[in-house]
Parts: structure tokens; sequence; C-alpha cells
DNA sequence: AATGTCTCCAACCGCGCTTAG
DNA sequence: CCTAAGCGCGGTTGGAGACAT
């Protein structure tokens, strides 16, 4: 008697999603906020399966994320996290704001990856090749699983630290390096990632769209006056948006610690 | 201009944990 | 307490566009 699927596969669209469906899911999104996400195709006129919305949405609908390529120093934050952290993209995504887990994967597996690789840094241990090729035989593989944070996070921690000092430094422009700097030296704050507790998360959206707050979302158009903006905001930052009120927000929330996540 | 190859990223898949019933 | 769906996560894939020949 557990609860009932999730979607019927039968019927079930796949694949691209069109700029109609976008707009559908906003649109739903928007007015009702993020309730259970199976019952959100259906509610939204939607052939997809709740999972199908749920990734459109937090991969690329949602407003308040940035698009394009990540800066230099989100790139070297991202780095350093991954370092302490392996691949846990969601934990690395929660220290970006605006930038999600997917995005921050894709862009490790094809830019990062090939960078350190290129600065002879293996992107998995964080080390140098040439040391990693002699301690190969020595050590356990490397592993980056749950199970193995103290022994890498021993090793890594102070190689990430002398980072702000390597080759990587080299070409980060520093757009905010005392953000890098606090984010990663903050001991409690990196314990909080190792532990189960969520530190961030985007409650400022969530409480938003939920209806908790009626906020600016009033006043933007809606999608009987006009659609396009919401399809055109992909490609400009929130605070084109009037939504720049979030980042204070998700500041806040960084410091003082979420406990209202659902 | 045509074709082949590479790169990038949106979306899917499957697993593990959580939780409703 | 048990079962099975919901949910979130990380790994992987496929297709579109960019680039090379």
């Amino acid at each position: 008697m557990g609860r009932q699927p999730c979607c019927d596969k039968l019927g079930v669209k796949k694949g691209p999603w069109t700029a109609e469906e976008d707009k559908k899911l906003i649109n739903f999104i928007l007015t009702n906020g993020q309730c259970c996400w199976r019952a959100v195709p259906k509610l939204a006129g939607l052939r997809r399966c709740g999972k199908s919305c749920r990734l459109r949405w937090t991969n690329y609908l949602r407003p308040d994320l940035k698009r394009g390529l990540l800066s230099e120093t989100e790139e070297q934050l991202v780095i350093d996290l991954h370092a302490r952290l392996g691949n846990r993209w969601s934990k690395i995504a929660a220290r970006l704001p605006g930038r999600t887990d997917n995005e921050i994967k894709n862009h490790w597996n094809t830019h990062i990856k090939k960078k350190l690789i290129k600065m002879g840094i293996d992107p998995v241990t964080h080390e140098p090749l040439n040391k990693e090729a002699k301690t190969e035989e020595s050590s356990s593989h490397a592993h980056h699983s749950a199970d193995n944070h103290t022994t890498e996070n021993d090793g890594i921690a102070n190689s990430s630290e002398d980072n702000s000092s390597s080759p990587t430094e080299n070409c980060s422009t520093t757009d905010d390096p005392n953000l890098l700097d606090a984010i990663c030296n903050d001991e409690s704050l990196l314990n909080s990632l190792w532990m189960d507790e969520p530190p961030l998360v985007d409650v400022s959206w969530t409480s938003i769209s939920a209806g908790e707050s009626n906020c600016n979302l009033t006043s933007l158009p809606s999608w009987e006056e006009d659609c396009a903006w919401l399809l055109d905001y992909q490609d400009f930052g929130t605070n084109d948006f009037g939504f720049d009120y979030l980042d204070d927000i998700e500041l806040n929330t960084l410091e003082m610690g979420d406990k209202s996540v659902a």
C-alpha cells in the first residue's frame, strides 16, 4: 500500500522540452509553487513524468539561475570544494548560488577536468599527476566516496589551500577572492557539508513560489500578458528580473543555516 | 559546399534514502 | 513494522552545433 506510481510510463513524453511545455510548467509553478512533483504534470497539463518536470525546473527554468559559463572565482571554488567533497555535486552547487549540480557537473567534466590534467593535476585526487603515478601502487585506489572523506580531506585540504599560490591561481582573476577564502576556510561551513544537514538550500525561491510571499513576483508579467520574458530570461542574470534580492536572502540563509527544507 | 569529427550540455537512467500508507 | 512510491543524487547518453578537413 505504498504510493501511487509517479507516472504511468505510457503516454509520457521524453526528450527535449518544447517552449510550449516550458511555458506550461513555468506558469504552473509560478501560480501554485512547487508542490508534489508527481501531481505537477497532470495539473499543468503536461505529458511528462514528475521527475522530468522537477529536473527541467531545477536545472533550467528556475528564475534564480545564472546562465552562462562559470566565472574564474566560481571555477576555483568548484575545484576547491571538489577536492574536499569529491563528486558530491549537489553539495558543491549549494555553495554557488544560481548554479545547479548538473551545470557544475557538466562544467567539471567538459572544462575543469581538462584544465587540471593540462596543469598536471589529477582531477580525481587533486594530486600532481607524477606523484599520483608513484603513489598509485602503494596506496589503495583513489576513491572519493563518502567513506573516504577523512583520508582524502587530510591530504587535499592542504593542497587546496596551497592552490592560492598554485598554477590554478594564475587564471583566477579574483572576481571575489574573499568569498572564496571565506567559504574554503570556514571550517564550520565545511563541517556542515560533511554532515548531512542541508546548509544552504534555495529556500528563497521555494518560499516565494509557494506563495508564502507575494514579493516581486506579483510585479512580473504574467503569461497572459507576455510569456516571452521567461523564455528570454535564460540569457540574463537574475538581476535583470528583479530577483537580485535573492542573493541577500541566500547569504542570510548561508549564515543562519537552513533548517526548514522540505 | 560536403562530410567527418569533436565538444558541450540538456535530459535520461538507475540507485539509495526517505516517507506515506 | 513493512512495502512501495517519492524524491534527490550522481553517472551516462544522445543530439545539436562548432570546428576541421
